[in-house]
DNA sequence: CCATGTTTGACAACGATTCTCATTGCGAGT
DNA sequence: ACTCGCAATGAGAATCGTTGTCAAACATGG
């Protein structure tokens, strides 16, 4: 338990190519991708990687902070390189549209509720549903 | 689209024994509950339910806007009757225990955020993770 | 160059959810 | 009350994303 020497890119973990192909991946796409879409494009792309790999990898990396990981409205887990905020949803009940909000105020709140009651490490997921202008 | 006859708990479904059975286990617990979990609750108890059904039903129910779907980290769907107290969970990582937390603010904040978007009829899922005292 | 602990990949195992389809039962019409 | 049609059910198979297994391929420090 020696480490968080190295810093971003690559978590701490051996550089190797099947990691630089997982993480090139997720550099030259803006949005988010399931772990299966991104295993099709290495394969597509000449760079095949194992399928476990792709999804050990993007553990670790999700892990690390280095991509943001968030389900679909079917449970399937998409990823994005981070670095972006964070950010909660607010999600039209009808038509799925959905708007990206921040709250600084939110994020106070829950660290002092957490430290409060002895809570350290915290994380949240804060989603917002409602009916959206257009589907009133 | 002739209804409202039948009123809140059954979306205009069937008023079918087995639709009673998983109204009534929403009915009756406060928090989320993944789909399996109401089926073993009502295996328990005696009211013994098709698991397909229970998916089904929570679907229909989903659909209606009669329970509030989200999705755990891991990615299973978990329901709960909508409109529900408004307080939120502070969930401990490592051994599961939960403590209840309210907060007026970030009710406020929610609202306005989403009035701030144009959307309305709204409801909110907020979730704290940390690592309790004894778990550290 | 060698030893050693990592990482990989093919495939099996898993768990949640959905599908299939024969059977059941609600409820409208007579 | 009796019957008929169609929605609803349940048991199990089928899907699908994801994780586990384990021997083989590797990277890195000595």
């Amino acid at each position: 338990m020696t480490n968080t020497d190295q810093p971003t890119d690559q978590a701490g973990l051996r550089p190797t190519k099947q990691r630089l192909a997982v993480a090139s991946a997720l550099a030259e796409t803006e949005g988010f991708q399931s772990a299966q879409e991104i295993h099709d494009l290495l394969g597509r792309r000449g760079d095949s990687v194992g399928l476990a790999t792709v999804y050990r990898t993007l553990q670790r990396l999700a892990e690390a902070g280095d991509v943001d990981m968030m389900r679909t409205e079917d449970g399937e887990a998409i990823y994005r390189r981070c670095s972006d905020s964070h950010h909660h949803h607010l999600v039209c009940r009808t038509c799925g549209r959905t708007v990206e909000v921040e709250g600084p105020a939110v994020e106070r709140w829950t660290s002092a509720m957490a430290a409060e009651h002895g809570y350290a490490d915290v994380s949240h997921t804060l989603e917002i549903f409602g009916t959206c202008r257009d589907c009133q």
